[in-house]
DNA sequence: TCCTATACCTTGTATTCCTAGGTATGAGGA
DNA sequence: TCCTCATACCTAGGAATACAAGGTATAGGA
């Protein structure tokens, strides 16, 4: 139910960038390569210089797995300390190719009122 | 103190971004000219194809008004019907600046990750 | 041994957005 | 004239989100 209308507001481009600028970040950096959730707070953040708590990523990669946007697998690396490891899914792919087409629709819109 | 918060959120671009996407849209609307604020909930829906509801940009404008980044005046109009026209503030032109200086770099580092 | 950094997580609160209402007026057609 | 629709303002309540502030556990170094 919930997951449902998480969906529907895909297709709404102000509701999806209001709620969804660090989604769309972490889509992006999941595209590159695995990233486990610690590394993701740290690298998100350094995306354009500001912070991102942990108390917001965590649960932020929660829904996006429920969603079925990303998956994580457990690996104890050869240190033994464990880290969950996350990665985009086709879905998630198609969804971001989406975002992304939204994104730039609205920078494009942005740039012209704001010159 | 709630203003307070607020205030120090704009060194903040995560969190200004978040939940800002919104308030740049109508600050950089009210830069241009007035509006009324039903005008406004066009306007600002068809920067980029989307909807804005009344009821979420009702309670925005109190906001901003509040933080003194827009103001408003009352007009009847020629034809009688009353509207409450908004404008930006010198402080909201600041405020402004700074917020585009924002969005050109994270626009700069989503297309780094993007393409 | 103890402290710090790494690495995961949850709870509670504040903020924000939206749905779903409400009121009032003017214009246009039946 | 009356009725309806579009305009124009607004609020209350609930849902979603972000964050501060906690908690747990392990590895590595002083």
């Amino acid at each position: 139910m919930v997951e449902a209308v998480q969906t529907d507001n895909v297709l709404n481009w102000s509701r999806q960038l209001r709620k969804g600028v660090l989604e769309f970040l972490v889509l992006l950096r999941l595209r590159e390569r695995e990233y486990y959730g610690y590394e993701l707070v740290h690298a998100v953040a350094e995306t354009a210089g500001g912070e991102v708590a942990e108390g917001t990523l965590y649960p932020l990669l929660n829904r996006l797995t429920r969603q079925e946007l990303i998956r994580s697998r457990w690996d104890q690396s050869q240190s033994g300390r464990r880290r969950r490891y996350y990665r985009i899914t086709p879905h998630g792919e198609t969804v971001l190719v989406d975002m992304t087409d939204r994104w730039i629709r609205l920078d494009r819109a942005i740039r012209r009122l704001a010159k």
